[in-house]
RNA sequence: GGAGAGAUGGCCGAGUGGUCGAUGGCGGCGGUCUUGAAAACCGCAGUACCAGAAAUGGUACCGGGGGUUCGAAUCCCUCUCUCUCCGCCA
């Protein structure tokens, strides 16, 4: 949620950040000011004759103490407490508008964010590790994988549907030695504290991180009279640790680290990008978060993208790190750096991490504050979260770069302690 | 799932219709005393919104929502959560 406050002051500021992001809420945000100017109006009428209620009242209890006769005095209270009720209703009405329509407004991006329109006016701000050349042609993960027998495409779709998949042997494993890679690398030489938390989230958890309600079709939600939904991403359980907390400044920052599975309805999404395991219902993902101040929390963003990297540094993977541009970046983000690993098969980066800095715009809606040096008065925390990394997305690019010419597999060599030794994945 | 008991400020804990935003204790901050510390004593301390340049003033908040009343932490309804016992289960 933006600062009411900014629509305020600096309107233009709010439309030119939209804007930039592609949107077109120009509408939305004549009503917000038109909102925000009725509350202002409406609410001080309402205080007034609230605080003439409350003397009023006084006199009442006064009188009877006194043994005087009080009819008199009640009678006009009761009207008033009429009108009291009334102006009420209406002010109700404009801030749970006013309160929507906040809701509905993304996030202002960074000074630093690129103004672009699509994934094309992303720039690339690094690039690591070359990709190997091969003396034959490279297979695509999801033609290596069924054919070593550690990916069953099939057999997902039977048990669950369409984009669910099994891991078999040597691939399920690979996928458990990768969750523990991450979490011990991120816990012990990053400083991260990990956490496991629920896999569902309730509807306040959902509207603190900003995807709800706006994106509700993209989560699975569970029937009956719960509510509940799959989380859509560690994001969601991590932040909401510390909703509604007022947290020590001098604690800052706090670095939190989840592997959790990840459900995702999309219901939008279609195409080429969601073959084999790109693109899934239910996938693994090792999340990183970061709970810090508003001047630590563009360094944290640094940081934090560094930590994710390491992972594929370790596993001599190359990739290619963007600086996303206004109109490609997630509603909730003030600033994201996506990083691409190297897919050898198709001859692309493929997104593999996207670490973002949402700034106030989640605690805001969370209530998550700190008070520096623990007094004083609190301020909103900034939040950063980023994959570090997505599972399915690492065991492919695993896959098809340690491919050999016999269809085998060869496991990265920081791999192998959590993979008891083994050096190849054969087939069957 | 069944029965019962609860939810009050950072924590503990009073308060059952009228100066209660809330007694007291602990913890916190500032001070007196002390060479320093402790103890003792004194004082200050919640959050949000509105108006204001500010000082300050106002309004709301005693788990959430609704109701009764001139007036609700206190009475009524409802929801959520916690605890105890039973049942069931990993």
């Amino acid at each position: 949620m933006i600062d009411a406050a900014l629509l305020r002051d600096n309107l233009e500021a709010v439309r030119t950040a939209v804007t930039n992001r592609g949107a077109d809420l120009s509408r939305e945000l004549d009503e917000l000011v038109r909102l925000e100017n009725e509350r202002r109006r409406v609410l001080p009428e309402l205080e007034g004759l609230k605080r003439d209620q409350n003397a009023a009242g006084d006199e009442v209890g006064k009188a009877k103490r006194e043994g005087r006769d009080t009819s008199a005095l009640q009678e006009a209270s009761k009207a008033r407490a009429q009108q009291v009720k009334q102006l009420g209703v209406e002010l109700e009405a404009i801030e749970q508008a006013r309160a929507q329509g906040l809701l509905a407004i993304p996030n202002i991006p960074h000074s630093g964010v690129p103004i672009g329109k699509s994934a094309a006016d992303n720039v690339e701000v690094r690039r690591v590790g070359t990709p190997k050349t091969f003396d034959f042609t490279p297979q695509a993960h999801w033609d290596l994988g069924p054919a070593l027998g550690i990916i069953d495409f099939e057999r997902g779709t039977k048990i669950a549907g369409a984009r669910f998949t099994v891991l078999v042997g040597a691939g399920a494993r690979l996928a458990r030695a990768l969750i523990n890679f991450m979490l011990d690398l991120h816990t012990r030489q990053h400083g991260y504290l990990e956490i496991e938390p629920p896999f569902m989230a309730n509807s306040a958890s959902m509207t603190g991180t900003g995807n709800l309600p706006k994106f509700e079709a993209d989560l699975f939600k569970i029937s009956g009279e719960w509510d509940l939904y799959m989380i859509p991403t560690a994001e969601v359980p991590l932040t909401n640790m510390h909703r509604g907390e007022i947290l020590d400044g001098r604690e800052l920052p706090i670095r939190y680290t989840a592997y959790t599975p990840c459900f995702r309805s999309e219901a939008g999404s279609y195409g080429a990008d969601v073959r084999g395991l790109i693109r899934q219902h239910q996938f693994d993902k090792v999340e990183l978060m970061v709970f810090t101040t508003a001047q630590e929390s563009h360094n944290e963003l640094e940081r934090l993208t560094g930590n994710a990297e390491q992972v594929l540094q370790k596993l001599g993977l190359p990739y290619r790190t963007m600086l996303l541009c206004t109109g490609d970046m997630g509603f909730a983000s003030a600033k994201t750096y996506d990083i691409e690993v190297w897919l050898p098969s198709q001859g692309v980066y493929r997104e593999i991490s996207s670490c973002s800095n949402t700034e106030a715009f989640q605690a805001r809606r969370a209530q998550i504050r700190y008070r520096p040096d623990g007094t004083g008065k609190p301020e909103f925390a900034h939040t950063l979260n980023g994959s570090g990394l997505a599972v399915g997305r690492t065991l492919i690019a695993i896959l098809e770069n340690y491919q050999q010419a016999d269809g085998s597999v060869v496991v990265p060599e920081a791999l192998r302690p959590f993979m008891g030794g083994q050096e190849v994945i054969t087939g069957r």
